[in-house]
DNA sequence: AAGGAACGCAACCGCCCCGTC
DNA sequence: AGACGGGGCGGTTGCGTTCCT
């Protein structure tokens, strides 16, 4: 069959991650940056397959996540791409860059799709999603929009990446638009990842915040550990570009951005809402109400149907 | 108060894609 | 061109927590 799993070596620990392998995963991803997870476990000395480290870090410690309490602004999105989207978690995660896809994804196996059910079963619902969950779905025209995206966050990851540059330049992603597509946000590429909180500080919380809270248990530990990332993360992040994201977020959704506890300095969020803006819609703004992109998407999908 | 059921979520598994040699 | 390895992704599982009886 395929390649034996990469974590079938004795001696590699599975389960729950303690507060003591966070902290040391993070300092680590604090000097060296996330990637070449291969080399994590043998440098860190952790005796967590590779695979296991990216993982902890891409749904859990990296910075600017928001966990728990899923708006209802949150929620009409992820029925709304899931819509358009299917499964494809990860993309839907790159709309909403606070959010992990496995978050997303635990979210949508849990309540919503129950939600919907419900819903759809006892015609309760208010939500116009249940009429767009049986709508036909635009598939190929997402398909060639996320391509476009992809092939735009590579070019713009291989100029950031080019050795004149600096190291950091997610807050550069703000004023350039050719660096925003974020089909691949939620994957550990540089471009979001290398801006946080200095690994003093980060860790120095973390310690505090976990000497506070004596282990009872990992998982238990694990949530303390949580929330002091969060907090960092949040701290430090929010006030560079907070402000001007929650503005256009709030123009684009029409939602109270303090109900969304912006935390992060995802302006990629907002630019990806419209990622071909710069590409070849004309009108498409930042600006845009959602309701609108999707009307013109879903215009545009049958303009070309009718085309072919 | 105790036991069981249901729920929620972190983490694992396995497949696939893509880059490199 | 094909093999190989690393990383990404979606599906699933296992376990801790909460709710209900």
């Amino acid at each position: 069959m395929g390649r034996p799993p990469c974590c079938d070596k004795e001696g590699v620990k599975k389960g729950p991650w303690t507060p003591e392998e966070d902290i040391i995963l993070v300092s680590f991803i604090q000097e060296h940056g996330p990637g070449n997870w291969r080399a994590v476990p043998t440098k860190t000395g952790l005796s967590r397959c590779s695979k296991s480290c990216r993982l902890r870090w891409t749904n859990y410690l990296r910075p600017g996540i928001k966990r728990g309490n899923f708006t209802e602004q949150e929620e009409k999105m992820i029925i709304h791409l899931q819509d358009l989207l299917g499964n494809r978690w990860a993309a839907i995660a790159s709309y909403l860059p606070q959010r992990t896809d496995n978050d997303i994804k635990n979210y949508w196996n849990t309540h919503l799709k129950k939600k919907l059910k419900k819903m759809q079963t006892g015609c309760e619902g208010s939500f116009e999603e249940v009429s767009a969950a049986s709508r036909p779905i635009p598939r190929g025209q997402w398909e060639r929009r996320l391509q476009t995206d992809i092939q735009m966050a590579k070019r713009a990851l291989s100029e950031a990446l080019s050795p004149e540059k600096p190291y950091c330049f997610s807050a550069a992603s703000n004023s350039n638009p050719s660096s925003n597509s974020s089909s691949s946000f939620s994957s550990t590429k540089p471009t979001q990842s290398l801006c946080y909180a200095s690994s003093e500080d980060n860790i120095a919380r973390l310690l505090k915040g976990w000497m506070q809270n004596p282990p009872k248990s990992s998982r238990a530990n694990s949530a303390v550990t949580q929330t002091s990332f969060n907090n960092f993360a949040g701290a430090d992040t929010a006030s560079s570009s907070g402000a001007e994201m929650s503005e256009t977020f709030e123009s684009l959704f029409g939602f109270d951005h303090q109900s969304l506890d912006l935390e992060s300095s995802n302006s990629e969020f907002s630019q990806s809402l419209s990622p071909e803006a710069n590409e070849s819609k004309p009108d498409i703004g930042p600006e845009m109400p959602f309701s609108l992109l999707e009307k013109w998407l879903l215009d545009e999908a049958g303009v070309q149907d009718n085309s072919t």
